[in-house]
This record gives C-alpha cells, sequence and structure tokens, in this order.
DNA sequence: CGACTGATTGAGTTTCCTCAAGAACTGTGG
DNA sequence: CCACAGTTCTTGAGGAAACTCAATCAGTCG
C-alpha cells in the first residue's frame, strides 16, 4: 500500500477528543476553554473513515452534520441536470465541510473522497444550539460560512479573467499554503485528485491541465510526475501567478 | 429626470418600521413576531440614499453594518492589484449586502449604486447579539449567508463550463425571477447596470455581451433597447439556458 | 503479465477576445 | 431649442487561446 498523502500530523490516529486534537486550532473550538470545550467535545460524532470515491454526503440529502476533516481529502461537486458536474472545492486537514447545506437545510452538491479519509461529525441542530449559548462558537461559526463564500468568490475572481497558464500556478500556490498550515512542506505536493478534476476546477478542459503541467516541467518551474508535483522555482510560481492580466481595463475612479 | 426603475411596491417611501415594511418577509425579521420584531426594529439605522455611483462601503473598509436594499440597485466588484476589476454580484430590493464582510470583520469587496438607491443598516455587532437571543434571527441569518455561497457557487458554475450564448440567457432568467419575487412584470426588465458590468460579471468581453443582445433580439427571443430588455420569447430563453453544455461527460456513477 | 484507467501529446477547429471605427443616446451650454 | 461633446453601445475584421477528437504512453491492479 502506498504511504497515505497528508500524513504527517498525527492526523491519522482515531479521535479521542478536542482537546487533544492537533487540528483544534483551525476547529470550531479554537477559542473554547474548559467546560466549553468540554461540550462541543460531547457533541462530536465518530465517523467510519472514507475509502477513496465514497461520499460523505450527496446533492439532496438534508442537512444533518456539517463535517470537519481530520485526514485525507474530499471534493465538492455540483452536479447538472444534464449530467455533466463541475469540482467546486477541495478540502484538506482541518476544513470544514457540509456548510452548503445550511442555506436550505439540504445538501446542494456531493462530497467524495479522493482517498482514505477520516472526518469529525458535528450534528447541525445542537452545534446551532451550541453557538447560541458560546457566543465565541456562534462567531466561530458565522465566519466559518462568511469564508466560503469568500472562498467562493476568490475562485470566481480567478475564472473570471485569467487565462489557463495563470490558473494553474494560483491553484498550485493555493494549495501549498493549505499544506504550510498543516506544517507539511509547502514545495512538495501530492495532489490527491486527478487532472480531470483540477481541470474541472479550474474551468479548463483536462488536456489543457495536462500540457501546462508539461509546460511548467519544461521550464523547471515545477517537477510533475503525475500526483506527485514540486514546485521548484517558487519566484517564477509567483510571477506567473501576477501576470498581466487581461480583464477589464482599469476603471477611471467613479464619483 | 427619468422614472426610477425598480420603483413598483412603495419601496422609494422613506421606511418607518419593519412591522410596515412591503419587505419584511425578505428580510431577516421574517419569522420575527411582536417584541422581537420592534427590538429588531429598534436596531435598524436610516441610511441616507445613495446616488449613482456612489458607493455604500469599499474594500478593506471595517464591516460596520449589513445593509438591506429597499429600492434602486447595487453591484459588489472585486478590485485587483493590477487595477482590474470584476462585478461579483448585484443587489435587488430585498436583498442582504454587506456578508463579505464577516469572515475578516472586513469588507473584501466595493459595493456601488447602480442608480438612486434606498437600504436599510444594521449594526452587525448588535444583529450578532440579538440573533443570540431570537433562535428564528439566528437562524435566518445563518442561512442568509449560506445562500450567498450557494449563490456564488451557481455563479461559478455559470461561469466554468457555459459558451456565452447560454450565460446572458441565465443572466437574465435570474433577473427575472428576482423581478418577479418583487411582484414586477418577469418579462419587462429594466438592467439598471452598464453592459461592462455585465461583461464582467458573466466572465466575458463587453463587445460579446452586445453582440449576443443583438443576436437574441435579431431571433425574437428578446427585444433589447440599450437597458430596456423585454423577453419575448420565454421558452426560447429557457432551451437556451438549458443548451447543450459542453462541460466534462458524464461520470460514471462512482462506488 | 496483460487489461484498464488515467495522463500526455498532436492536429485541427471554434469560440471569443482585441483592436478599431461608427452609431446612438445623454446632457450641457449657447 | 438646437448643436456639440462625452459616454455608452454596437458592429466589423482578424487573431489567439483553449477546446475537441484521436492516438499513444505510463502506471496500477487483478
Amino acid at each position: 500500500m502506498p504511504p497515505l498523502d497528508g500524513e504527517v500530523l498525527d492526523l491519522a490516529t482515531v479521535r479521542r477528543s478536542c482537546d487533544t486534537c492537533a487540528l483544534r486550532r483551525m476547529c470550531l473550538p479554537a477559542e473554547a476553554v474548559g467546560e466549553q470545550l468540554h461540550r462541543i467535545d460531547k457533541m462530536v460524532e465518530n465517523h467510519r473513515p472514507l475509502g477513496a470515491g465514497q461520499t460523505l454526503f450527496r446533492n439532496g440529502e438534508a442537512l444533518r452534520c456539517l463535517y470537519l476533516v481530520r485526514s485525507g481529502s474530499l471534493k465538492s461537486v455540483a452536479e447538472h441536470e444534464d449530467g455533466t458536474w463541475q469540482v467546486l472545492d477541495f478540502h484538506l486537514p482541518g476544513e470544514l465541510v457540509g456548510l452548503d447545506g445550511i442555506a436550505e437545510n439540504r445538501h446542494t452538491c456531493t462530497v467524495e473522497a479522493l482517498q482514505r479519509t477520516r472526518v469529525c461529525a458535528v450534528p447541525w441542530t445542537a452545534l446551532q444550539e451550541l453557538a447560541r449559548q458560546i457566543p465565541a462558537l456562534q462567531n466561530q461559526l458565522l465566519r466559518a460560512i462568511g469564508r466560503r463564500s469568500d472562498e467562493a468568490h476568490r475562485h470566481l475572481e480567478m475564472m473570471g479573467w485569467n487565462p489557463a497558464i495563470r490558473r494553474l500556478p494560483m491553484f498550485l500556490r493555493d494549495l501549498s499554503a493549505r499544506q504550510a498550515r498543516l506544517q507539511l512542506d509547502p514545495a512538495l505536493l501530492h495532489l490527491p485528485m486527478s487532472r480531470e478534476d483540477v481541470a474541472s476546477y479550474l474551468g479548463l478542459a483536462e488536456e489543457t491541465v495536462s500540457r501546462l503541467f508539461s509546460r511548467l516541467h519544461a521550464e523547471q518551474v515545477l517537477s510533475v510526475r503525475r500526483k506527485a508535483v514540486q514546485i521548484v522555482d517558487r519566484e517564477a510560481l509567483e510571477a506567473l501567478c501576477a501576470g498581466v492580466s487581461i480583464g477589464p481595463r482599469p476603471r477611471r475612479s467613479a464619483a
């Protein structure tokens, strides 16, 4: 069996308590102390590990829980009526999943594990109730949802006006930063998703993504071997991210 | 002076109280009753009307209030470092504005009036506090933020894999539905934004949008005269929205 | 070791962008 | 009230980025 990706912290161990969890600071109980922490802890359900390709929940299902990724990774997929689909997000350890169900009390996308993945499950009604009692938790929750739409907006900005050669570096930079937060080497990426997934996420064709990887490899910006991607020249990568935009011309300052 | 757009309900009148507001059912106090309604009402600040082009808040400003559009319309604009910008959203009466500031306690985009516009302002800290006391309000608030990211995701889906000829009809259909909620004629649109704004929102060039309007006019789907757009053949418009997608091929059902 | 899935590369085509010019509307001042 | 200047919108021509189709090349798993 190949070594699992993203297992450098002791994330793979079965959850004991929030108190001892390596991800606590990135999680909902980030600011909770003592008794509060205990109440949050009691609420969390264990959830059996997901194998690659298994779904955490499906589009249309009622919202039951929010999930926090402990180890592994997942993707959020929007499924269209005509059978096409689109990757909306990837989820790494420490990230909250399931927020898509809040508006309608029903999930609006399907979340699927990209590899063997463990999550903590937090029942939504209990969480809402507890948030009412613990102001810091309410705040944490509101901000988590807010962050989700900010991220969607950043995704939108990337898709809107950047050529492909800029999108892929931006994606890799983002992944790298998220790895860094997990105390993993920010230069050594193990993409858990397929080229097709990356392409869908970036709004490009699979072939285009593949060509770009090859090109960046040839130009010594990356070292690419299938899913193992190493950032060889970070400055060059950043330069690509910052490359001249082809968006609308700068506006004259409005009234 | 030309007649203002979107003034069919008595939205233009100065706010008296949430109790008598035509937009109440779409607003935060939707489910509040009696004493609760009064407490929400007391919290709302009057806000002077904005002229076309004036900003409600700017990118980077601290989050002070959420705003509810009473009449008129606004756009959310993301401003990039290199001077380019992108329209992320349009806001019509009954819609909540300012949620972009929640994650970081600081606004991440600039919101600008497209025409003469009135809003109600709700101080954020007071709202948070009150939400703690009124569960229905907390729920309303969480769902409002959740809805915002769902909308961003739908926007993303539209931008990701639809040809231009499909994006514009989808945009018009969306606007039409939002007008219908305001009890305005869903077939008669008065676009308050410029072609450039529409183009930016759809991730297209201004010229492309213009050409598409002309084409849809020629094909009797729309009647277009500058900002006055009439949906002549709704079925045809829907058909365009549903047109064959060029996204990734349908997935075989995953494990 | 062979079949299968996923990734890469090539060739040709399409969509949509850019640049550029002209038309329509808006508002201002004579 | 009309003429003119400034915007905004429309239309045309040409080109480039990225897509589709198709074939080949790893790697993986039974």
